[in-house]
DNA sequence: CACAAAGTAAGCTGATTGACGAAGTCAGAT
DNA sequence: ATCTGACTTCGTCAATCAGCTTACTTTGTG
């Protein structure tokens, strides 16, 4: 949620018309004058102003960076008045966790990761990168409205993890009926795999995986995959 | 949605450990080579090199813009392969626009641009800033599961706009059941106001407004706000 | 009124950036 | 075994940034 904000601020920074202005902007959000925000940055309090009235017109994404942060931790060890209502985007509770990698990651990697035995995928596209992954409850997010929708990270050169998966139909008719295809999805610990599923990966070009580590496992050993 | 994607982009940047390394992520997601994204902008390829090893430790951020709005435009002008499939936030069908101004308005302001009448809010309240709106279809939004979840942008010191409204009761008891507020709900054209709407207002510190322009209308007069 | 607090303006300086181009590595195709 | 394309490394230099200090305006507030 914090780095989910720090990230849209900067964003919001980088790509104004008016950097200065939109620092200005976020500054007031968090009710800081120029004074204690110089005081966190441990600064002078002209700096801010310097960047706010945009005196730097191409500030540094150090710069940027340590302005964010300094709000935002500034707020969070404050009961995080600011960072708590930026309720903009809720989680899905059929959405388990969710993260982008900072650089491409090999599917064949991700597969021996978590020790997965491919139900379908040809070689040549077991090679190519993905940048994130996505684990849904499937229950959840077939019960859930909506939920395949927001299923999606920020590309869909990505893997998919289903969980809780029974007869493992659903997921595969999920993936083909929605428009947007991930690059990979994986059956987590699945008390069957109907033999569907594989025909429609094939038919998306999807890597179909099926593995027996549990959600925690699988999480804790992409963590340190960049 | 390519602004969208632009900011996105910037942000993961900014506050990446390794920037470098998310903006090679990028530029592989979007199939470019280093010669091809230097030719875009108009450099020499070892310019793209040096940034995404990190020989600019910090660059700034007309630098950072230019890189990805290069990418995006190229994508956008070649069928937006990219563009078009990060479906991670599809719009709402309830949510007919939404906009964060670069600063702060004066809700006082906001309510003369629209020629709104005051129906709950106290002086004081109204000349506090916000940050942006929201306009939704208040039919839709209450029917559409969810739908007030994501009314809500960045910041919810903000103005909500509801168009459809019928008794004008559900939308303020719809403010009154959501754990986040706005600052500021307007009605748009309502056939009535229900006497409970202004109170309920006034329990959740909300101002209370009502226009008589139409949608298109306050969207174009808001347009040239910062 | 006067005094503080908040913010702006301007001049200065050392450190970095943004860009180039030449020379080099590396992997795969011929 | 050499060629090609993609990428890396590095020396160079003008332009710009990041920070300081000091002085000035504006905006409340007792």
């Amino acid at each position: 949620m914090q780095e989910q904000l720090t990230r849209r601020m900067a964003g919001e920074i980088v790509v104004s018309e008016r950097p200065g202005e939109t620092l200005r902007k976020w500054r007031e959000i968090f009710q800081l004058s120029q004074k204690e925000l110089a005081t966190l940055l441990e600064v002078n309090p002209s700096v801010v102003c310097d960047f706010e009235k945009g005196r730097r017109a191409s500030p540094g994404i150090v710069t940027v960076r340590k302005f964010v942060e300094a709000m935002v931790d500034y707020d969070a060890s404050h009961g995080g008045k600011v960072v708590n209502t930026m309720a903009g985007t809720r989680t899905n509770e059929a959405i388990v966790d969710i993260r982008e990698f900072t650089s491409g990651i090999a599917i064949e990697t991700v597969i021996e990761k978590i020790e997965g035995e491919v139900l379908a995928g040809s070689k040549e596209i077991i090679e190519r990168p993905i940048y994130g992954y996505t684990m849904v409850d499937s229950l959840k997010a077939i019960t859930t409205f909506n939920a395949f929708g927001e299923m999606y990270g920020w590309s869909n050169e990505r893997a998919v993890f289903f969980s809780g998966v029974h007869y493992g139909r659903s997921p595969m008719i999920a993936v083909r009926a929605h428009p947007v295809k991930p690059r990979m999805a994986v059956y987590v610990k699945p008390k069957a795999v109907d033999p569907l599923a594989p025909k429609l990966a094939d038919m998306e070009k999807v890597v179909l995986v099926k593995t027996d580590l549990d959600e925690s496992t699988i999480v804790e050993r992409l963590r340190y995959l960049r």
